[in-house]
DNA sequence: AGTGTATTTCAACACTTGTTTAATAAACTG
DNA sequence: CAGTTTATTAAACAAGTGTTGAAATACACT
């Protein structure tokens, strides 16, 4: 049942699919819904929180690894974004269809201007505070503003990946594949991290050279 | 009409919203989605439409003025990612309630892998095309592959950014907020210059060294 | 065995969904 | 002004919405 709303819900989202739509291909009655979770928007909410909590572990465990193997120093970027991108990168392309629905949900919920600040801060804020803690190590001196930003940027990339929606299959003319999550691996620690760089290496507004890109015209 | 459409689908989403709450928001009767536009994702379509020819016109042009004035050069990666996203920010922040309604529903709609294909492809593409031609000549002698993908990360970051969801004000505690895109113009394009930078300067798999991001453990 | 609880089924609930029909009003054309 | 097209209205359509109640079944435990 929570398969079959999890497949429902990440092609159509929580109002394009119906009850007796998730039932059916459950193959159950229709007031089961009611019955175990409450309602439509608690089997959405079940949904979501199921394997929120097993990624959380296993990106802490990963976080607290590439802290471990980097002491007595500081992790370099690329390892702390790999920790934090990896674990749903790895379940999306091999964990089995069930998390190939769960990430595409999770692109949709996260873009959400109605899910999004509710499910995503719930499930997935406490971790964030931790790597968002361990970033600001990496970059010392940084404005901790740069960082946050940074932040934003890194979920955005990387829950557009999630969605697969084979827009870059398009404009590629078939050179990159959306579903080629090992590029995303491969390419995404580097891009952020080099951001998070630039980012923190920036000169105040003020000194800024007339050929910047705060100006225009 | 298309302006109460535009700001309830942003809220909800296609499926989240009726066509009597639209006709009832506007002032109009029900039946008259269906006489002028066809239908209710007719509308939908319509709404989306109208705005995204707009954007077009002046990004192609912001595009055009950046090469112009890089000549006989080549213009600078923050300059061509400026110009991509600038007249999106600017509209969104300071366009008034529907443009900031428009791109809030852009946000979803590109992550949605029910719309996604078809809307963002249909009237964002061609161009996408023009500033991707722009962009390889940036980075000359890269692989376009990672031109492709960092295209990716930008929309995504971009998209996110959007979706206003108020997210980052609670994890920065306030230090940051989703509504300051002019904070976004500042960062953004340094950001996805410095990854498109670094994803071209990689060294091909089989030199990297061995605590690159591809490999963990 | 049989009793008590937990789960499932079926049918119906009141309500909303998008779209259509025919009648009316408005606007335009010659 | 008449004649025609275009736009708006109100009512109804059939189908689908999430949820609920009582009856039926399954299960666990002494």
């Amino acid at each position: 049942m929570l398969d079959a709303a999890e497949h429902l819900f990440a092609r159509n989202g929580f109002y394009g699919v119906s009850v007796r739509e998730i039932t059916e291909l459950a193959g159950v009655d229709v007031a089961l819904v009611s019955y175990h979770f409450g309602g439509k928007r608690e089997l959405f909410a079940a949904v979501f929180r199921r394997r929120a909590e097993i990624l959380n572990l296993e990106r802490l465990a990963l976080l607290q690894e590439v802290r471990g193997s980097a002491l007595p120093g500081i992790p370099a970027l690329e390892d702390i974004v790999t920790a934090f991108t990896y674990p749903l990168l790895e379940r999306s392309a091999r964990g089995g269809p069930g998390w190939k629905s769960y990430f595409a949900l999770v692109a949709q919920v996260n873009n959400s201007p109605e899910w999004g600040p509710v499910l995503m801060t719930e499930h997935f804020d406490p971790l964030v505070e931790k790597f968002i803690a361990v970033l600001r190590e990496a970059v010392p001196g940084c404005d901790p503003r740069e960082v946050y930003w940074g932040y934003q940027f890194l979920t955005g990339a990387l829950t557009l990946t999630f969605a697969e929606t084979g827009r870059i299959d398009k404009l590629s003319g078939g050179l990159c594949r959306s579903s080629d999550l090992d590029s995303v691996h491969q390419r995404l620690p580097r891009f952020v991290a080099a951001g998070f760089r630039a980012l923190c290496a920036r000169v105040p507004p003020a000194a800024r050279p007339p050929r910047g890109n705060s100006r225009r015209r």
